[in-house]
RNA sequence: CAAGUAGACAAGGUGGUCGCCGGUUUUGUCUGUUCUAAAAACAGAUAAAACGGGAGGAAAGUCCGAGCUCCACAGGACACAGUGCUCUGUAACGCAGAGUCCCGGUGACGGGAAGGAAAGUGCAACAGAAAAUAUACCGUCCUGAAUUAUAUUUGGGAUAAGGGUGAAAUGGCGGGGUCACAGCGACUUAAUGUAAGAGCCCACCGCUUCGGUGGCGACAUCGAAGGCCUGGCAAACCCCACUGGGAGAAAGGCUAAAUAGGGAGGAAUGAAGCGGUCCGCUUCGCUAGUACCUCUGGGUAAGCCGUUUGACCUUGCUGGCAACAGAGAGGCUAGAUAAAUGAUCACCCACGACAAAACUCGGCUUACGGUCUACUUAAAAA
RNA sequence: CGGGGUGUAGCGCAGCUUGGCUAGCGCGCUUGAAUGGGGUUCAAGAGGUCGUGGGUUCAAAUCCCGCCACCCCGA
């Protein structure tokens, strides 16, 4: 199993982010909101963006980390190769621990493998 | 014990598992160069392994000061802005150190944009006669005129010892002293007398001037003289002294890609650099529109350098009250770019606050839980 | 990275230049009058740490300094 996460597989270019947002499906929860849409690579790809309503700097970075290392320990369950784009919601805080949001984002990413 | 003042310190630790960023070394693969080719070497890219590194005291706010880069190796004048007790430190500062003076506190200690009000302009509500002018005004007294008179109105003169307001009224405070020098009011009286009271005199404090002593200096202190003649506000304009050219890493340089070529302007009193104005400097250009230059609009917008060795850090020594400086030894300590330093488990200290680099330093300010050290405590309470 | 602005009554604003007049205006709110009742109208009234902490001054919404929050602009 590979729990690898390079920089391939960032969302870097402001052209993809606005491809993303653009033409992609909208999917959420209670935590975060994904755009999605299908890519041409041989692996998946996630950006992600925090607003400055999370909180200060430290914050920001913390609320990326978690969904950061929740996608690197669950990407394995994704079939198709797609591009996603997370932004936390409101309720998200920094108090929240790994496993408060990785059963939700786990039903998420299956839920992609039938929609795509 | 409590309350307080000043200063210093660390910024959770250890181990396991899974990850992130960049560095060095080794190995593999690919590409390029040298070469006829291979091997080998070099360079680059990529993957794996090993080794060691990976946010702060404020990284924050962006309030000052510098380095660095480009514009003239940043020049002159005016404007504008900032600073404003003294000396020292520093690359520099609006910062720091040591002092002076003033203010606050019982005290440890803290705070102060602390030059000039006889260069000029301006301001001071309400109250008050008056707010900077010692004149006028009110009051009092004498006197002339009008009115039949008490009285009122009005002209002239005298009186500056009355006018009690205000944040502020010609320095403050205490003592002496004057009543035939001038003279307001009170009590008293036939005349008169009595007490209070300013000018006046003296002492002390303040102020100004002069001189002595100490100090580099701000200033302190001692003595003498002057009766004080020019009140307050410059965080009002201003004056004086000093400082400041502008733009900022999206600076700036290189490579790649893209330069279709739309619109407007230009002629020696020209255009741009030059982002307050003028001068000066530099570059380009000067009888014609097609070329050149400038502005505007449109397009491309990927990578590398800058970018981490620096007014650096540690350590003891020397000089200095100190800030700091000097020479010596040792060390290399983040370098990301949709943006790395994390997640999770266990144990311990006993629950960890405020908060994360973005070219780099020196400060300031603000946020913040804790540990330690030194010092202070009048009154009240235990 | 750089530049600018705003904060005053429940809401929207003025006053700040040149410090003092009572911190004012509109809408809203309360009470009363008028009407059979409501609206309109009229009268009276309440409501303010002038964002916050210091400083200058006799006196600060106003002048100066430090913070906080929000908004806007340029590259």
């Amino acid at each position: 199993m590979n729990y690898h996460f390079t920089k391939s597989e960032h969302l870097t270019k402001k052209k993809e982010f606005e491809r993303v947002f653009n033409e992609g499906k909208v999917i959420k929860n209670e935590f975060v909101v994904l755009y999605v849409i299908r890519n041409d690579f041989s692996h998946s790809r996630i950006g992600l963006v925090v607003s400055k309503k999370v909180g200060n700097a430290v914050r920001r970075n913390r609320a990326k980390r978690l969904l950061r290392e929740v996608y690197r320990l669950n990407k394995h369950l994704l079939t198709v190769h797609v591009d996603i784009i997370a932004i936390p919601r409101q309720p998200f805080t920094t108090d929240l621990k790994l496993s408060d949001i990785e059963e939700g984002f786990r039903k998420l990413l299956l839920k992609m493998n039938g929609d795509f």
